[in-house]
DNA sequence: GTTTTCATAGTACCGCTGTACTATAAAGTC
DNA sequence: GACTTTATAGTACAGCGGTACTATGAAAAC
């Protein structure tokens, strides 16, 4: 039965079946003998493909990101005005609020990896700040460019703001996460920031 | 040597010690055993005042907001005036940023527990209903008020604006704890978020 | 065709964790 | 003073977790 099998395609099933049993049981519940049953392996398989529990987790984690970094990248590529300010940035509210099993997995079991990193120095704490860091950049150059083409105010300012848009779309997401919020009631909230956001606009030239 | 000891005393003794224990190893290092060494006790005796370890979890989630939330009422009782939105709001901001170890501990344990919460059902997700949803509504109060008063805009809504801010202070939070932001940082994006709240007001009467 | 490599499986070990059972000496009760 | 309660300590146990060691059949290499 032995074949020669596609490695990287391996622990891109294995780290899938660790994110799904991390946000359906916890974190805490990730266990190499449940993330081979979820994956439908032996528990040997698993370690065959990871010597580690701790270079699983990390790979895992590294996926995650890069899933969600994709989706992202595709939202804004499938956008029908690119140029839009305010388009690009109802896409990012829409991407960051945990609506749909996806997003709602992301954001849950991302959490629960920054969680950990915060107190666990071995997880590199890298992907909890690149990550947020390159999308607030991204942010940034959006409300720049949206301020130069009139479209918010001119004495707002783009990096604050940009804070104020990934922190506010995090605490949101948390909120519904923890069941204090509907995702229409985070949606809400989020629109009504975007309204001010672009409503505080003077009249432009 | 046996006394009769206050029971209520030593349960918050213990309690305190977990969430030491938390906020330094995290909440999955959090065992009886480094608990009764953290509290300088025996084994024997956490369990002698805490029948089970969900309990003493519980136990110490409950203790733990009811510390935040008297800090935040001394807070606001000790305000020069109190009757200011932009006091009480600053006041706000101010207790809910991690800067120092007590509020630091408090976020990042309470965000453990949440994250916890949000998979397991035992764990009581009324906590992280509850004690946001009283500050929010609070909030809204302060808000809608200085509404009347003619502090802020007219066009605002009172309780989009408290959502806005509970959760934008949760992600600034947040950011801080994973090490994007830091705590001068973050405070400047709050600030800049207060001073658009309070600036936006049109002239009032 | 032989030998080596690869994908898979079985099993065992050690440490840690929550919990339970038992013991004991001091304090309170009568 | 006899007896009970209470605060503390010791120890044991069963389960689970990560990890390591060994085996095996099939493909690949030569």
């Amino acid at each position: 039965m032995p074949k020669r099998v596609d490695h990287t395609q391996r622990r891109a099933h294995i780290a899938d079946a660790l994110v799904r049993v991390a946000a359906r049981d916890g974190l805490h519940a990730v266990t190499l003998r449940a993330v081979a049953a979820e994956a439908g392996m032996s528990l040997n398989l698993v370690q065959y493909y990871f010597d580690t529990k701790a270079e699983l987790l990390h790979a895992a984690l590294l996926r995650l990101e890069r899933l969600s970094h994709e989706r992202w990248a595709a939202r804004l590529a499938a956008l029908d005005d690119p140029d839009s300010a305010r388009a690009c940035l109802e896409a990012f509210v829409d991407e960051a609020l945990p609506a749909d099993e996806a997003r709602h997995t992301f954001r849950l079991v991302w959490m629960s990896y920054a969680v950990l990193a915060m107190t666990d120095p071995e997880l590199a704490a890298q992907p909890f700040v690149a990550g947020p860091d390159r999308l607030e950049r991204q942010l940034a150059g959006i409300l720049t460019t949206a301020q130069s083409a009139g479209e918010i105010a001119a004495g707002l300012d783009p990096d604050a703001e940009a804070a104020r848009l990934l922190s506010l779309s995090h605490g949101v997401g948390t909120s519904v996460l923890v069941g204090q919020r509907t995702p229409e009631q985070a949606r809400d909230v989020m629109r009504y920031h975007l309204a001010r956001l672009f409503s505080a606009a003077p009249a432009h030239p």
